[in-house]
DNA sequence: GCCAACGTTGGC
DNA sequence: GCCAACGTTGGC
């Protein structure tokens, strides 16, 4: 089993609108960046556990814990012309963008940045890393315990 | 709003 | 294949 560390901006999708969802899932759809895609693509297998974090906004942190519950499949968005994450060269025959089914484990108390830098175990995580912007990164089984440990 | 970091694009 | 220009991310 992996675990991940999932970013979205609240403003546009929140852990409460995850919460919100029938069986509190969703498509982790949006994803345009080739490493993040080939980590949901080719690494991410269901039961695999991933921490749920608030970026681009007020109050950054890890808020919740979520679980890859199918494998990876491709990206709706890619192909809807009104959608924002619409890929002209993408085609149903080529899809270019994936994603997986996340739902919701548990709210948690926000952790914020600052929390999570003072943790020694955690202290190459790339999270946490200077210009670090992957939407979807890996995170270690001895970083995930220290998280889980603070919660 | 600022700015560092980084990915993508496109001319050559 | 190089690299400058540009756009985006995201913390502060």
């Amino acid at each position: 089993m992996n675990y991940w560390l999932l970013k979205s901006d609240p403003s546009t999708y929140s852990i409460d609108d995850l919460a919100r969802e029938k069986n509190r899932t969703t498509a982790w759809t949006g994803v345009r960046n080739y490493q993040a895609r080939n980590f949901l693509r080719d690494e991410m297998r269901p039961g695999d556990r991933a921490f749920f974090y608030h970026s681009s906004c007020e109050e950054p942190g890890i808020v919740g814990t979520a679980e890859v519950c199918g494998p990876a499949y491709p990206d709706e968005t890619q192909f809807d012309r009104k959608s924002k994450y619409y890929d002209a060269d993408a085609s149903r025959d080529n899809p270019r963008w994936f994603n997986v089914d996340v739902r919701l484990v548990e709210k948690t108390r926000r952790v914020e940045l600052a929390e999570l830098r003072a943790q020694k175990p955690l202290r190459n995580m790339q999270l946490l890393k200077r210009g670090n912007r992957l939407s979807i990164t890996p995170v270690t089984a001895a970083e995930w315990n220290c998280i889980m440990d603070i919660l």
